[in-house]
RNA sequence: CGCGGAGUGGAGCAGUCCGGUAGCUCGUCGGGCUCAUAACCCGAAGGUCGCAGGUUCAAAUCCUGCCUCCGCAACCA
């Protein structure tokens, strides 16, 4: 009989720079489904890969000086080796500038054009010349681009686009007839509410502004830009309109793609509709799973708090930092990261819990049975307890894995290492030992306790992939068929007469206050390190515009006092500031609001720039600017006077 | 009122749909045990369940209002 298919994806990472540990959870959890599928009887074919094309990266690679081309092969190097590392179990790896991949882009652009879902028209959006980008009004930061600040400009572009509310109505019966779809819940309404009830609006899949990407066949000035270019990878990787494409009729629709919650919407809305207009079948399931936060606060390289996983890995171990991503968050809500949470579960729950448990079984095994498992003797109720507890372990942590829950299924797993180690207390093995009639018992106790850690072994692989080896090995369980997920429903398999032998430990503890300590050391050394090229990166920067003394004479900028500050309502960044400036009043609008209570504000010298042309702020007429300057963390603060000064005094 | 999520012992979370003794993990304190990786087992302390009203015999749970935090708002997993 064929195996039944199950195809899963991860999203293929934007490799503007290297990994860091939200790619590796995001992939670590598309790997352990994938493994538990395979161990289910499961045909599986497991995609990842990277997006490498578009302006980002373009840029990126200017900086660095070398070709994009270039730029991406190394960082994919780099990739595959953190999925080597990581022994990420996958089928294939795409990347977006194959050209295996580029032609069936252009293949889908072209037959999208041809039946009238891809139409010519104009973009329109505010323009940063420098940054070449175009953003969306709301996108704007202080009506200024994003990114560095500098004033935009209204400007139309030509462009393609793709005629999603063409079949808006049939997405949205879909997803009403589908509630599997959208996984966690939650997102549907999120996706319902936000963006299908209101009206798609038409994507823009063309740009003219930059080249790095795969060319509109029938136009070439155009690129093909993001979604057309990044989502087709799910079937260009199977060989989607091409000759050889027994891997597409095999495998699609997929199963799932795993996603991050912040993608979700381009793969339950334009990757649907994409599909619908192809005439394609859908996924069976999109899962958005959360973030993970570092010390609470979202991970980004501005911030200086990008973890990064080959670390982890070479410090702890892969399947450690394995099963503490699966296990510490629940898989679909946001978590937090931290070294500390890190290093206790892997003391707690794999040193002490698991490691000791094998550990403390095979040592008794050697003491009192020369090593020899003996044979199971006459049950009593705890035997009962425990053993009922083991067998019923599968159906849990089936349903639990098909629900994609993989932190419950482990606390499942965990519960049958608890009620191991308290059934020793219970039996007491070491009185057992003591006589003669104690070690028929005996005999019992420690084959229970062996034939427990080899089921616990088995359901712990698709977490943790080397570890079941490392147990069998020391279980002297070397036949194949008792490492079987199958093996593991039913109690009594493990032969009396096996030879186990102790080794290692499978998790050494750590010294977690040393620890902490050596890490916070390594953090120190390597903020050095990316402070320096950062200095002589900004260098040149500082020359490129002077202006002479009469230019700077034009601003007048001034001490004033601050009399009152409210926060602006509906805006997270901007405080409403009086300021008295010897007999004037004025009101500034500052987005300062995420570095400063108002009522810390209150009294303050604050230095202003008075001739600043008056801009309306969320309604309210800013006339001026507060000086400011950036630490470089994230953080803001505002510049004020050395010792008294009267408001309204001249700078200058 | 753009949309969504969250606020529960020191920390992290479950419970909320379907009202009825507030639960889990870690930490702390006390005890037990010695097979084991100073691990394991037992027990205890610690919570007016964000605030204010309302419904009810009964509210963490249902309703109303408010406060605080976080995310999204055309590409950060």
């Amino acid at each position: 009989m064929e195996k039944p298919t199950f195809y899963v994806t991860t999203p293929i990472y934007y490799p503007s720079d290297n990994l860091h540990i939200g790619h590796a959870y995001c992939t670590t959890a598309t790997d352990t489904l994938a493994r538990f599928k395979k161990l289910m009887g499961y045909d599986v074919y497991f995609l990842t890969g990277l997006d490498e094309h578009g302006l980002k990266i373009e840029r990126k690679a200017k900086e660095a000086g070398v070709t994009p081309q270039a730029y991406v092969d190394k960082i994919a190097e780099d990739t595959t080796a953190l999925w080597k590392l990581m022994n990420i179990e996958y089928d294939d790896f795409i990347r977006t500038t194959q050209e295996r991949h580029a032609q069936v882009v252009q293949h889908i652009f072209k037959q999208l054009y041809d039946q009238g879902d891809i139409y010519k028209s104009e973009y329109e959006g505010w323009y940063c010349t420098p940054c070449e980008s175009f953003w969306t009004k709301t996108q704007l930061k202080d009506g200024k681009c994003p990114d560095c600040g500098r004033p935009v400009e209204f400007a139309r572009e030509e462009s393609y686009f793709f005629r999603l509310s063409k079949y808006a109505d049939r997405l949205i019966e879909y997803i009403r007839h589908n509630p599997e779809f959208i996984q966690p819940q939650s997102r549907v309404n999120e996706m319902m509410q936000n963006f299908l009830l209101p009206g798609l609006e038409d994507l823009c899949v063309s740009r003219t502004t930059f080249d790095w990407g795969i060319k509109v066949p029938f136009d070439p000035k155009h690129v093909v830009y993001v979604w057309i270019d990044a989502l087709s990878n799910y079937i260009s990787a199977l060989g989607y309109s091409t000759e050889n494409d027994q891997l597409f009729r095999k495998y699609w629709p997929a199963d799932v793609h795993v996603v991050g919650k912040e993608i979700v919407r381009f793969h339950t809305i334009v990757w649907p509709i994409m599909l619908m207009a192809l005439g394609l079948p859908l996924p069976k399931k999109v899962f958005g799973h959360g973030w993970l936060k570092i010390d609470g606060e979202k991970m980004s390289k501005s911030l200086g708090n990008v973890v990064d996983p080959v670390v982890l890995c070479q410090r702890y171990g892969v399947d450690a930092v394995r099963y503490y991503l699966m296990r510490e968050v629940p898989f679909g809500s946001d978590g937090n990261f931290t070294n500390e949470s890190l290093l206790n579960r892997i003391n707690s729950d794999l040193a002490n819990d698991l490691g000791n448990l094998l550990s403390r079984t095979v040592a008794m095994i050697e003491k009192y049975f020369g090593g020899v498992v003996q044979p199971m003797g006459e049950r009593t109720e705890l035997e009962d307890n425990l053993i009922q507890l083991a067998e019923s372990l599968t159906a849990k942590v089936e349903d639990l894995m098909n629900r994609m829950q993989f932190s419950t299924a482990l606390a499942e797993i965990w519960k049958l290492v608890g009620e191991c180690n308290r059934y020793i207390d219970l039996t007491q093995p070491w009185v057992l030992g003591k006589s003669e009639d104690g070690k028929a018992r005996l005999s019992t106790v420690l084959y229970t306790l062996a034939e427990c850690a080899r089921i616990v072994a088995v359901y712990v692989g698709p977490f943790m992939p080397s570890t079941p080896a490392r147990m069998f090995e020391q279980l002297g369980v070397t036949e194949d068929g008792l490492k079987t997920w199958d093996s593991a429903k039913r109690f009594g398999g493990l032969p009396a007469g096996t030879k186990v032998t102790k080794g290692e430990a499978l998790f050494p503890r750590i010294d977690i206050k040393k620890e902490l300590e050596s890490l916070a050391q390594l953090k120190a050394a390597q903020g050095k390190e990316a402070a320096e090229p950062k200095a002589q990166e900004q260098a040149p920067k500082a020359e490129e515009e002077l202006i002479d003394i009469d230019q700077f004479a034009k601003i007048h900028l001034k001490v004033a006092r601050v009399t009152a500050a409210e926060r602006v309502k509906r805006s997270d960044k901007l405080l409403k500031i009086q300021l008295k400036l010897g007999n004037e009043e004025r009101t500034v609008v500052s987005g300062i609001a995420q570095h400063y209570q108002p009522e810390e504000l209150l009294g303050k010298s604050v230095v202003l720039v008075a001739n600043l042309k008056p801009a309306k702020l969320k309604g309210i007429l800013s006339e001026g600017m507060l000086l400011c300057a950036d630490d470089g963390k994230g953080g803001l603060k505002l510049l004020t006077t050395d010792g008294e000064m009267a408001d309204g005094a001249e700078i200058g």
